[in-house]
DNA sequence: GTCTATAATGGGATAGAC
DNA sequence: GTCTATCCCATTATAGAC
């Protein structure tokens, strides 16, 4: 593990520490721990990282930008709103099935986070770029359907965050994706109503 | 702190270790801190309980039936379903408001015992409880408001415990109460219309 | 830049005096 | 039963040889 540039290894740290945290829990993420997976010496993560807590936060900043972009690319034009948004749902659950400790991580990092000074202010980073994202994810369901969400997007968003991050938390106890979905799909059927048809928003028009 | 019995300063450990817990979260209750919280020596800690993991059974369960009689508790009669429902989460936004650290740690030990193969049965405990809580919720509800249920309650149930969990992690982040309650009553608006008018269940006739 | 070795701290658990 | 003292381990972080 001669020649690595620092930003390569600072990234394969990165990586590492996913890795052992995913498979083991944040607390299971000590230095030495993400240090052998990345078949480094402990001094090395020290060389790349002044500590710890500086590899959290880019860690942190890192996964909610990866979440950013599952949720882009999440979305598929559907035959209506209830369809567009059912497809985004199971996209979502299949990504839990494959990696449920990829999620379960970000809810450990945010509880850590809350209560480390150190690295609170990232708890709010992380639920912002969820909303976000639950922003971006609607607008885009709504165009695809050509439809108006009848609702503030702030509340909408609000909602289906909270619906994802509590399908999330009770899917991780029991890994029943069918009850998750079964559940999720009764309030997606009643999201996809609050919406009315769009007044086709021509070039800038009046 | 003499005569006391086994019983009782089992309690008082584990009352001192919901304090620590609370305020410093579930990393931050070593056996030390719980300890010296409940103003006995390390020894005695390991007198009344054989190990840590012991205590975190202990509390895990304590905690679920504490939740649980609250929310037993929480149930009164209203004009309408809707009422009711409304008046349940006003309670536990409320609840929430004045306890943050509480509902925090119960996601914490959740996690923590998701993770600890020793603890793990106990995950699924607390959900299975969560679970329980919000049947007798919801069949107390519907009774108090004269009305039945159209969608079948385990569904039903998980959709409740799915918007309390979202709700709860949402807020611990910005204790946002406005922003957490308008997201959580458009969604039970709509839960309330999972309704219909009881056929009056008179003295177990057919 | 890279490694070995170690400092400094804090943790769970227990031995053994009283 | 209760306390002091301690064992033994793991952790973060760094000093200093190469």
């Amino acid at each position: 593990m001669a020649r690595m540039s620092a930003d390569a290894r600072r990234a394969e740290l990165l990586a590492a520490a996913l890795r052992v945290m995913s498979r083991d829990g944040v607390a299971a993420g000590t230095t030495r721990a993400i240090a052998a997976e990345a078949g480094m010496v402990l001094a090395t993560f020290h060389y790349c990282f002044r500590s710890r807590n500086e590899l959290l936060r880019e860690l942190i900043i890192m996964l909610a930008g990866i979440e950013r972009e599952a949720a882009r690319a999440a979305m598929q034009p559907g035959r209506n709103i209830r369809e567009t948004l059912r497809q985004a749902v199971d996209g979502y659950l299949e990504h839990l099935e494959k990696n449920p400790g990829h999620e379960q991580v970000l809810f450990e990092l945010n509880h850590h986070a809350l209560r480390t000074p150190e690295l609170r202010d990232l708890a709010d980073e992380q639920y912002r770029q969820y909303y976000e994202s639950a922003t971006m994810l609607l607008t885009t369901a709504a165009e695809l359907a050509g439809v108006e969400w009848q609702v503030e997007m702030p509340v909408l968003a609000r909602m289906v965050v909270t619906m994802i991050d509590g399908a999330t938390t009770t899917w991780l106890v029991d890994h029943d994706t069918d009850r998750t979905r079964a559940a999720l799909d009764v309030m997606l059927d009643y999201v996809a109503t609050l919406t009315k048809p769009a007044r086709r928003p021509r070039q800038g028009s009046a």
